[in-house]
DNA sequence: GTGGTCTAGACCACG
DNA sequence: GTGGTCTAGACCACC
């Protein structure tokens, strides 16, 4: 699971985890029936609050997005992918950082060239994950 | 002043007004000397109270960006616009973005495309603000 | 914490708490990691506002003299007490005091005996807190 | 008449010259029948607007401790010279002074020490002053 | 329990 | 007209 907490956004950090891992099961990410990381396990890697973790779970399993299995733990829901839904799901962040960049007077070339760049190290970390990726941040 | 507050971000509304005011003075879309928009009429724009701009307003005044002339209003100050800077204030919320597009699994190019047209959208908006001041949302 | 708020001085009363709190800590009467007396108590003491202890605080955060334990409290960051800083920060209010003797005729003698005693009552004042704190004013 | 604005105190500029002009007719600087500086000429000396040394005189006039003769200018009316009532005016900032020092963990030995220091300076200035003192600062 | 945010509305200082 | 301060009270986030 990829997950990166913004400390400087201000918004909750329950919420950005609960956004996020919604949109990673939306996506596909996170595959039907995919354990999630433990509580204890996801808190001591981002270094939070294991309640914080939990609240979040909490939210997830209240929009049926996520099943426990008691004693077990959480497992990834049967959900609908529909694409028009993923790209609505995408348009916040989007928006926001178009509008920032905007403010900032970047143009459109510098704007989008800062993007793709930022969206290949996404890709590339994550690759890097995939092969070998024990227990140090980020997650 | 093109100005957006994102309820469901979660974020201050004062925090989002400063990290907008300050890209805009930044960025060069407010200019040096320029006049802010008034505590109560912002307030008023945007629907919200004035306590929240003036807890904004006070903030860029502590950081040096704004510069208060009692019984008249507040100006913008004159501050470094190194490019390399902004480039870097847009990095946060574009990687958010970038990720939030990677999390709901859509390509590169997906996300470029939506990225694109969001910011066509504002560029659009913010000219024809200027030509005809409909005294309406968004500010 | 000894503090005193003057209600005819016209200074703002989130001022006077933020200047006296940050003589304490410079000052080394608030020791490194101690917490600050919480919102809510402080402004029962001070018979203020909740908002106006907060702001002072919040203020005192952003010049990083104190630091918040969210949930927890506030509590006294490491900050240089250098000998020379403290006499002059105190030298604002100490010219400003002579100014006023002399405008007023007092001659120096007169003046420091004034000074000596009631800077002699604040420190009675404050062993006697220490020692029963009864739950009334001053603070 | 020596006079001396803190931008940093916070207490509105008028306030400040009421006490202050206050403290100089009942301490006896200004003495009967002195006349004030005109409201132009102290406002360019102190970078003032000349409404707020005009508010400052009107309260002084209010307060009887000074008589306007019309088309011609202010002048300092008769007014007990109480030395207790002197020390009392004195007593308010002698204790914000003490406070502050107090605060900062200055000894006693240290304060005194620095505000018999600030005390002279006060004093030769003024001397100076009397000698050739044309229009500048501090007035 | 901790601090934080926001609102609605009154009042002040300054030009 | 400008911004600023303060209050009272509701509600949130985190431990």
């Amino acid at each position: 699971m990829l997950l990166r907490l913004d400390k400087r956004s201000g918004a909750p950090i329950y919420q950005q985890l609960v956004q996020q891992l919604k949109a990673q099961i939306v996506g596909g990410q996170l595959s039907l029936g995919e354990q999630l990381t433990s509580v204890r396990e996801l808190a001591g890697q981002l270094r939070v609050n294991p309640m914080t973790v939990s609240k979040a779970y909490g939210l997830l399993e209240v929009e049926g997005l996520v099943e426990r299995k008691r004693g077990i733990g959480l497992f990834v829901r049967d959900v609908t992918r529909d694409p028009a839904l993923r790209r609505e799901a995408a348009e916040g962040p989007l928006r926001q950082a178009a509008l920032r960049a905007h403010q900032l007077g970047l143009s459109e070339q510098e704007a989008l060239a800062m993007f793709a760049k930022l969206y290949r190290e996404l890709s590339r970390e994550e690759s890097e994950h995939a092969e070998s990726r024990p227990n140090t941040e980020p997650v």
